[in-house]
RNA sequence: GGCGCGGUAGUUCAGUUGGUUAGAAUGCCAGCCUGUCACGCUGGAGGUCGAGGGUUCGAGCCCCUUCCGCGUCGCCA
């Protein structure tokens, strides 16, 4: 009897095979019976091919089961390739030109009717196609896209090794650290009542490994974080992490550079000019309102805080009252747009926390409307036209609040605006350095001081006068690789003196104690000559993603959560056996509403 | 935790003002068919309208509660 073992892949067969015997194995894609023939097509990873059974090639009984077969039935085949006629030629087809005359076969399993059809076309709804993962994972562009994913980190392994760095596993079972996300936790047996918690990052390893003399490090590492998911949010997701002993930042920029160089010359065929472009973080924030801007289009932030002064419109005057500014966006030639869609930007923007979206509109002939027509004094409308560079045919939308509110609204706005008016270039690939970032970020919910970056972060030496002063303006050593208008990595040239450290556990109010506790062991190690280091981590997941120009992470993770941190096809979370909580002393209390 | 969209046949969806037995396409099953390629033709089966409660003579449709999916704000050092 035939066996399953293959000597071709049927999307891999061309005219070069014609007249040869091959082995083909895979799944059923598609019937055809006409009767007298079948025509079945064949599916394996690399694509399909068309069978043909034929009673007087391959005999009744094997024509029999190629009647029989049904969609995702497994079989193997063995047959001869033939040339197709030229009116049989399918040009949708990549083996299009070719097929097989079946002369023996076996059919090696059966299939229940599958819930989706494999194919790129069709658009189940992803619970149906969570839950069926295995099938969905069919899909040629699921195959692709992990097949991708696979290439670009051979690359990075490729690269780092190339340039001696050395690949360390850190634990899977940490400590909580506090700042930062919501840790996964993990009960101890051994320790009941104590818990480890499963890494964020794998940071402080990292740092260690740098006292450990390691000097370049770097790791494939997978990161936990129990937060709420978003499309470019999974609970866990996989980072490259690099860390480097004796460098500044310009090390950190050229060995990423290298690697993404690599990455984007081996997937994508494009040459990156190197080095890339830097923006520092408040250049980013005044011209896109965001710490990673889209710079594939323009529509860029303009403050007109002191240029209007008072207009009597108490929206801009409240703002700048209460210590905010007023800026605005020109959307250059969208004047036409209609009341219906202003409203839906303001919505758009209310999520942001803007109250409202006053706007102007230089309307092709020439006149001037706007939202607060009653304000409007030719003064302002000059300075609007002036400052905003607007013309016939531009409407400009302002935001009137705090900076930061400002700043996110119409940061968002932009990009909003861009994305419903296909202002993109999808086949740009905008990556650029921001730096600079501010060290400290209040936090008005605990009322201090906090790290924005995280606490090991190291800060500009002439910053030191405002560090009593005037906290917001202190710049960090940190630095984010951007693209697109989404971070793809982050990292900071560290602190590495246990002084210095303890001087950021203090400033953020964490005290001598809680500080001694969570990381003892790191102000120890400190103490033995720990060398100047720093690095940076990028995420795999979102840079995949934005290859493989996906929506988002779910497709291009093999078997994702869904928006709950739930795995539909598992059903995980899930409960466990009284005797297993019994033995790790943990009793679950729910509120009586749950359950 | 908040907001928005969605949940009707295996799948994708329609379903009017609350009114007869809930439809279409596709898939599935059976039959016919020797050049199809989303084959075609004929026939057939297939429904907890997410779940629970309420209003009503009558609910897929209205009200309340709840579960699930997607997006998003908060959150994510």
């Amino acid at each position: 009897m035939l066996s399953h073992k293959r000597d071709h892949y049927c999307g891999l067969l061309n005219e070069s095979n014609v007249n040869e015997t091959v082995h083909l194995s895979g799944w059923v894609q598609r019937t055809r019976d006409l009767g007298g023939v079948v025509f079945v097509w064949l599916r394996d990873r690399e694509g399909l091919v068309q069978l043909v059974f034929d009673q007087d090639v391959c005999g009744a009984e094997i024509f029999e089961l190629g009647r029989g077969l049904r969609a995702e039935y497994v079989v193997t085949v063995s047959g001869i390739v033939k040339k197709r006629d030229e009116g049989a030629i399918n040009k949708d087809l990549a083996t299009g030109t070719i097929e097989v005359f079946v002369k023996d076969a076996v059919l090696l399993n059966k299939s229940e009717t599958p819930p989706i059809y494999i194919d790129d076309k069709a658009d189940e709804n992803e619970l149906v196609r969570l839950k069926y993962r295995y099938l969905d994972l069919r899909r040629p562009s699921m195959q692709q896209k992990l097949r991708l994913r696979s290439r670009v980190v051979n690359c990075i392994r490729r690269e780092l090794d190339d340039d001696g760095f050395t690949e360390v596993e850190t634990p899977i079972l940490s400590k909580s650290t506090p700042e930062g996300a919501r840790d996964f936790l993990v009960p101890s047996r051994l320790h009941p009542g104590t818990f480890y918690a499963l890494p964020q990052s794998p940071q402080i390893y990292k740092q260690l490994l740098m006292l450990a003399g390691f000097d370049k490090y770097y790791q494939i590492a997978r990161c936990f974080r129990d937060e709420d998911n978003r499309a470019d949010r999974q609970p866990e997701f996989t980072q490259c992490d690099i860390e480097m002993s004796f460098i500044d930042e310009e090390d950190i920029y050229a060995i990423v550079e290298k690697v993404f160089a690599r990455i984007f010359r081996e997937i994508k065929g494009i040459e990156l000019q190197l080095p890339l472009p830097r923006m520092p973080w408040i250049e980013a924030m005044e011209r896109f309102g965001s710490d990673k801007p889209d710079t594939r289009f323009g529509m860029e932030l303009v403050n007109l805080t002191d240029k209007l002064g008072r207009t009597g419109f108490v929206v801009f005057d409240q703002a700048i009252e209460n210590g905010g500014r007023v800026e605005a966006v020109n959307a250059k030639g969208l004047a036409s747009m209609t009341r219906k869609q202003i409203d839906s930007l303001a919505e758009y923007v209310k999520t942001y926390r803007a109250k409202g979206l006053p706007y102007m509109t230089f309307t092709a002939d020439g006149n001037v409307k706007s939202s607060f027509n009653k304000f409007m004094t030719p003064e302002l409308v000059e300075t609007v036209r002036r400052e905003m560079n607007a013309e016939p045919g531009d409407i400009v939308f302002f935001g009137a609040d705090k900076k930061a509110v400002v700043w996110q609204a119409l940061g968002a706005l932009r990009c909003e605006i861009a994305r419903r008016h296909d202002m993109i270039d999808h086949d740009k690939y905008n990556l650029f350095w921001v730096t600079e970032f501010p060290l400290f970020e209040y936090s008005e919910e605990e009322g201090r001081w906090v790290a924005a970056h995280h606490p090991f972060t190291s800060w500009y030496a002439e910053d030191n006068i405002y560090l009593d002063t005037d906290r917001e303006k202190v710049r960090s050593r940190a630095y984010d690789l951007v693209m697109n208008g989404i971070e793809l990595a982050s990292g900071s040239i560290r602190i590495h003196r246990a002084d210095m450290q303890a001087q950021m556990f203090d400033m953020i109010g964490l005290s001598a104690e809680e500080a001694h506790h969570r990381f003892g062991f790191l102000l120890d190690a400190f103490k033995y000559g720990a060398p100047p280091h720093g690095g940076l981590a990028f995420g795999i997941d979102r840079l995949v993603m934005l290859l493989t120009d996906s929506d988002s992470l779910r497709d291009i993770i093999a078997f994702p959560k869904a928006n709950s941190a739930n795995c539909l096809m598992m059903e995980t979370p899930a409960d466990v056996r009284p005797d297993q909580l019994e033995i790790l002393k943990i009793r679950v209390d729910l509120p009586d509403d749950a359950e």
